[in-house]
DNA sequence: TCTGGGGTCCTAGGACCC
DNA sequence: TCTGGGGTCCTAGGACCC
C-alpha cells in the first residue's frame, strides 16, 4: 500500500478562534499577541498582507497598526485549546488515524486511499470542521509528512487549489518544490538556511536534489531525513499515541521589571504551582526541579544577568508544597540584587508515571498519603472554581502582583467558563 | 520604555571507568 | 623525555518546531 499523509491545518487559528465569536473582525486586519501582548502570534490574512510578519513586537508594528487600524488581541489559550478539541474531535471521528501535531494541526494516514478520493474526502472533512465549529482548514496530501507540509503551504497560499492540495503525482511535485523556498520547508530554520544558501541551494526542488550522506556529514541525520522525505521515502511515521512527556515547564515575562527578592518568590512560586497541577494532570512526578531568572536579553550586556539552579528531590514526587520549597531554594542561591529581571520559570525534569513508583525504604508513607489527597482537594476546588481559588500563601494573595503579565485586550473565555457564555439573539439590535 | 512560551532532538566534548 | 584506547554517561549548546 503506498504510503499517503494528509496534513490539515487551521487557518491563522488563533485569529480564526475570535472571529467565530465576533464575526464583526472578519475582512478586518487582525492580529493575536503573545503573553504580556509582547509580540504578533497570530495574523489574519489583513494583517499578513500590510507585512506584520510572525512575532513582530508590538511596540516595533504601532504606527502600521494605528495607521490601518489593526484590531490587537491578547491571547485566550483557554479558548484557543477549547476549540482545537473540537476540531480534533472531528478528525478523529471522521479519519482513519490521526496524529495531534499541534493546537491547530493534525496529520492523517490516508494509506488506504486512491489518490482522486483522498481529494475528495479531505474537501469534505473540510467543510464538516468549517460547519460545526467556523473554523477554517486547508489539507495537503503528500507521500511523506515534509510533502503533505509542502502541500498544505502551497494549498494555503493558493486560493485556487480550493484549501485542498494532492501532491500525489510526481510531476506536480517538482512543479511544487520548485515553487517552495528553501526555508519554508519543514525543518529548515533561519541558520540552514543560510548555510544551504551559501551552497547555492536555495529551493526546495534543489534540496531534493543533494546526495543524503553529503547532507549527513554536512549537517546531520535530521537534515538528511528531511532530503529522503522530499524525495517521496517516508521517514516520519504516524505517532498515534503521544509519547512520554520529558519535561514539564512554567515561566513568563513579568508585566514590569521586578528587582526585588520577595516578588520574584511568589512569581516563582505561582509557577511551580502551576506546572505541579500539569504534572499531576499527567500522572506523573518529578524528582528535578530547575528554577531560572534573567534580566531581558535586550539590555545593555553589563545589565545582563541570568542564571539557573537544577535541584534533586530526595524522592519522586507531585507535592506544590515540597517543590515550591525546592524552587525557592533555588532561587535565593542565584538571586544578586541589583539587576532588573524580566522573566523566571521553573522547570521539571525525570519525569515518572506515577505507576511506575516504588518507594523506598526510608518513604514516609503516611506523609505521603496526606499530600496525595490535599492536592486532589486542591486540584478539584481549582477545577470546579477556577484556576487560584485556593493556594499557597508563597504565591501571594494580590490578584494584580507587580509580577504580573499585562494582557489588556483578552476576550472572554466563550466556551470554557460559564459566566462567558455568549448570549445570542433572535431579533434585531435595534428591537432590544 | 516596549521584544512569548513550551517543547524535542542531535552533537560535541568532558568526565570517568576499566 | 616518553604518557593507551575504547566505551559510556552526562551536560551544554545549538538547531528546529508550533
Amino acid at each position: 500500500m503506498t504510503p499517503s499523509f494528509a496534513l490539515v491545518d487551521c487557518n491563522n487559528f488563533y485569529v480564526s478562534c475570535e472571529r467565530v465569536f465576533n464575526p464583526a473582525l472578519e475582512g478586518w486586519p487582525v492580529i493575536v499577541l503573545s503573553n504580556n501582548d509582547g509580540c504578533a502570534v497570530a495574523r489574519s490574512n489583513e494583517a499578513k498582507a500590510l507585512g506584520i510578519g510572525m512575532a513582530d513586537p508590538l511596540y516595533k508594528i504601532r504606527a502600521l497598526v494605528n495607521t490601518h487600524r489593526v484590531v490587537t488581541l491578547s491571547s485566550n489559550y483557554a479558548l484557543y485549546a477549547d476549540m482545537s478539541a473540537r476540531v480534533m474531535q472531528i478528525l478523529e471521528a471522521q479519519a482513519p488515524a490521526v496524529e495531534v501535531y499541534s493546537i491547530d494541526e493534525a496529520f492523517l494516514d490516508l494509506s488506504g486511499f486512491k489518490p482522486s478520493k483522498a481529494t475528495a474526502f479531505c474537501r469534505q472533512l473540510r467543510q464538516t470542521i468549517h460547519s460545526w465549529t467556523g473554523i477554517p482548514t486547508c489539507v495537503g496530501i503528500g507521500p511523506t509528512k515534509t510533502l503533505a507540509k509542502v502541500a498544505n503551504r502551497l494549498a494555503k497560499k493558493h486560493p485556487q487549489t480550493g484549501g485542498v492540495l494532492n501532491l500525489t503525482d510526481p510531476a506536480l511535485q517538482t512543479r511544487a518544490l520548485n515553487m517552495t523556498e528553501i526555508g519554508d520547508v519543514w525543518g529548515i530554520g533561519r541558520r540552514w538556511s543560510k548555510r544551504l544558501t551559501a551552497y547555492g541551494i536555495t529551493t526546495a526542488a534543489q534540496l531534493r536534489g543533494v546526495c543524503p550522506t553529503w547532507v549527513r556529514k554536512r549537517f546531520n541525520v535530521v537534515l538528511q531525513q528531511t532530503v529522503l522525505e522530499l524525495q517521496g521515502k517516508p521517514m516520519l511515521t504516524m505517532e498515534t499515541c503521544p509519547p512520554p512527556r520529558k519535561s514539564i515547564t512554567t515561566s513568563r515575562t513579568f508585566g514590569q521589571r521586578v528587582t526585588e527578592l520577595e516578588p520574584l518568590l511568589e512569581a516563582v512560586a505561582t509557577f511551580t504551582a502551576k506546572t505541579a497541577e500539569k504534572l499531576r494532570h499527567h500522572g506523573l512526578l518529578t524528582s528535578t526541579l530547575t528554577v531560572f531568572l534573567s534580566t531581558s536579553r535586550f539590555d545593555r550586556p553589563e545589565l545582563c544577568y541570568q542564571n539557573a539552579q537544577t535541584l534533586s528531590l530526595t524522592e519522586p514526587s507531585s507535592d506544590t508544597n515540597t517543590l515550591i520549597h525546592h524552587a525557592h531554594a533555588g532561587l535565593t542561591r542565584i538571586y544578586r540584587p541589583g539587576y532588573r529581571y524580566q522573566k523566571a520559570g521553573v522547570l521539571l525534569l525525570d519525569l515518572i508515571s506515577i505507576k511506575s513508583y516504588q518507594p523506598n525504604l526510608f518513604t514516609d508513607h503516611t506523609g505521603r498519603e496526606k499530600s496525595t489527597h490535599l492536592m486532589r482537594a486542591m486540584d478539584a476546588l481549582n477545577g470546579r472554581w477556577g484556576r487560584g481559588t485556593i493556594r499557597f500563601g508563597a504565591e501571594g494573595i494580590s490578584s494584580q502582583p507587580v509580577w504580573g503579565s499585562s494582557a489588556r485586550r483578552k476576550t472572554p473565555a466563550y466556551t470554557t467558563r460559564w459566566q462567558d457564555l455568549p448570549t445570542v439573539y433572535a431579533d434585531s439590535p435595534d428591537q432590544r
